[in-house]
DNA sequence: GCCAACGTTGGC
DNA sequence: GCCAACGTTGGC
């Protein structure tokens, strides 16, 4: 089982939304490192952190769990979809996304701020100078770390 | 709204 | 393949 930390924006999708969905596919990711980490990385039951991200209070504010294997964006196909790529096809599709399913929220949002003030957690991939991913990777010790800060 | 950091595009 | 221009991300 790996563990992974995919951001959203809560004001265009939030951790209450999937909550009230269930179930989400996780489209508009068009970065292929992001991509890859969803296609190549994930597999069904693994732990996701719901980040809140370009909001007044950046932090990861629930669990989901990948619920799907990886598929293709329907959305890049889309003409009228802002995620539409007209240099993929269906025959090779460039973007994939998987279904992320809630889990639960946190009991409170762990900020951004409190994340960097534990020199334990400082070689995350999201603490890394610099770094805009959506989706990365998270390792098992400081998933576990993190979430006795709750 | 600003802007640093970074990815992508396209001319050469 | 280089790199300038441009677009996006996301914290502040």
């Amino acid at each position: 089982m790996n563990f992974w930390l995919m951001k959203s924006e809560p004001d265009t999708f939030s951790i209450d939304d999937l909550k009230r969905k269930k179930r989400e596919a996780w489209d508009g990711v068009r970065n292929y490192q992001a991509r890859n980490f969803m296609r190549d990385g994930m597999r069904v039951g693994d732990g996701v952190f719901f980040y809140h991200s370009n909001c007044a209070e950046p932090g990861i504010a629930g669990l989901a769990e990948v619920a799907s294997d990886a598929y293709p964006d329907p959305s890049q196909f889309d003409p009228k979809s802002k995620y539409f790529d007209p240099g993929s096809s269906r025959d090779n599709p460039r973007w994939m996304l998987v279904d992320v399913k809630f889990t639960r929220k946190l009991k409170r949002t762990i900020t951004l701020d409190e994340l960097k003030n534990h020199a334990k957690l400082a070689e995350m991939a999201l603490l890394r100078k610099g770094n805009r991913l959506s989706v990365m990777p998270v390792d098992a010790k400081d998933w576990k770390y993190i979430l006795e800060l709750e």
